[in-house]
DNA sequence: ATAATTACTAGTAATACACTAGGAATGGAG
DNA sequence: CTCCATTCCTAGTGTATTACTAGTAATTAT
């Protein structure tokens, strides 16, 4: 299951592709359109910032721009940098100790099998997919 | 992520579905072969009686037998009996309350479709396949 | 200078996880 | 009929994670 900080995350990085045309875009008005507070943003944001993946400016009218276009980001690239890994099982992730049982394990195929399965899909939408969407549900918002 | 009661079960199954030969299986058994301790068998062990999965049979030389075909179970019918639902975000749960965004949430649609890339995953492998999986990897072991 | 913003570190209540423990019920073997 | 191996059922427990909130310092446009 993705937390709270991998959907927020998401929706953290659609809402500054969708409304920044360059400018930064800060937390406080990404609280107001997402409703999220300002201070779980805060947590949320800075993993994004350490990874490179948002530039920060910092003081009045500041706030956060993409470090690079939409296009160039996929959706996995901000869940895992949210989330950390999407392997399904223990024995899949990086710091795990290697499993006794992994010559003999009949699963560990499996669970490689579900983890591909997991960041191939992640990794076939990209930012600007989910971009054009956000900026369509709103553009049809006006019809209602 | 998949909790240990979701590997687990699937670990039993597996153990069962190699080594019963229409015998029932008891968890001492499989707590030798998958080592996992009998006490924590007996839990997981409940979900999937209690769901028809396995026919349980007590007293002396007792223990647990495949209430159908190792192939008609895919193994996304153990797992989420064990785990629950596969939904990766908790708006997609069957219990939830429908969120109040549904209608203007951009990535919504982005997480049905990694429920279905993952239950179709999960339910493209049957035990059958996994049983082989296991007694091949016991065979292999004899020529080590 | 002021006010709006990001940056950083703590703290916390609630929940889930991964078990362990104890004892009751069942039923085959001798 | 008596053992005792087994399943069945309910509780308990330490640890970690989750989903936040709080406070304060640093920065900078106006």
């Amino acid at each position: 299951m993705i937390s709270t900080k991998g959907r927020y995350a998401l929706r953290l990085m659609i809402d500054i592709a969708a409304y920044s045309n360059g400018n930064p875009v800060s937390l406080k008005d990404i609280s107001k359109r997402q409703d999220i507070s300002v201070k779980y943003l805060e947590q949320v944001v800075s993993l994004l910032v350490k990874r490179g993946y948002l530039v920060s400016i910092r003081g009045n009218s500041g706030g956060y721009i993409l470090s690079k276009s939409a296009k160039e980001y996929t959706v996995g690239d901000i869940i895992r940098c949210a989330e950390g890994t999407l392997a399904p099982v223990s024995c899949l992730q990086t710091d795990c100790n290697i499993c006794k049982r992994k010559d003999i394990c009949s699963t560990l195929d499996f669970w490689k099998g579900f983890y591909d399965v997991v960041n191939n899909y992640v990794d076939s939408v990209t930012l600007d997919d989910l971009k054009n969407r956000e900026l369509a549900k709103i553009g049809n918002e006006y019809y209602i």
